[in-house]
DNA sequence: CAAAATACGATTAAATAAAACGTATATAAC
DNA sequence: GTTATATACGTTTTATTTAATCGTATTTTG
């Protein structure tokens, strides 16, 4: 029940120490990945998410790297999970993408569905600014 | 990010069935599996755990089962989580058991501790009554 | 052109969760 | 008392999910 998974934690250490930095300082994966001691494929993907998704702005090339593209304070923890997992959800039946094998016989469909919509909007109100004091 | 496992949904099932019933009418494991098509070992464990815990009181023997021993408003979402599986975190470096392999160089552990609280502090504030509407 | 960076699909490995198995114990019905 | 049915609980196996690795292409600086 409601662990974070790694993609979450590299996400977060990524953007706090990107943000330590000035708008002219490029970040490269590899230098998150060697003082952070992490995969570096595993960082470049989550870099490479954050970019695709709008919040990372990534320059090409030799002595490239990530830079912020949105304030922080724009952001909330559930737009940065959504960003890292697409769509969130505490159970699977709720992505509607798969219609569950009980649900016929499933007495809390509606529960499990105001509870998500309660989580949802908890992790909406949290900003990454906040979690990270930046 | 934020799932929900399946003890949890099996024990959110089995309470909001046991709760439409009267304070003598016995729920049996067997009832609760068949009914909701669930694994009858699973049940039987999710239920157990839950008596241990003094959620639920046991009754022995043929024509025993279950029977609620608490107001379901007086139990969380987080107690009952923590009935489930023990010590709930967002991380397993929080359980302060295990120290982690990066902790010399995290840049996040403040925060992280910080986010955990809250997400405790909400899921606490969620009682189980209000989640089942019962 | 060579070096160093992002981009991204595919595969493999590791960790976790879920289910199944086996046995013991308690109690009601007959 | 014997049988049937229930809880109790430790162990093992299987399935699923997550994390990490591999391989290759593209871009840009020097």
């Amino acid at each position: 029940m409601n662990k974070m998974n790694k993609k979450m934690e590299y996400a977060l250490m990524a953007l706090k120490h990107i943000s330590g930095k000035s708008d002219q300082d490029l970040t490269s994966a590899k230098e998150i990945s060697e003082q952070m001691h992490i995969p570096f494929e595993v960082m470049a993907k989550v870099l490479q998410a954050l970019a695709s998704r709008g919040l990372l702005k990534a320059e090409y090339g030799a002595s490239g790297g990530y830079v912020l593209a949105r304030p922080l304070s724009e952001v909330s923890v559930h737009g940065l999970s959504e960003m890292l997992e697409g769509h969130v959800a505490l159970t699977k039946c709720l992505g509607n993408d798969e219609p569950c094998e009980i649900s016929g016989t499933c007495n809390i469909t509606s529960p499990i569905s105001n509870l998500n919509k309660k989580v949802q909007e908890f992790y909406k109100s949290v900003s990454l600014s906040e979690v990270l004091h930046v």
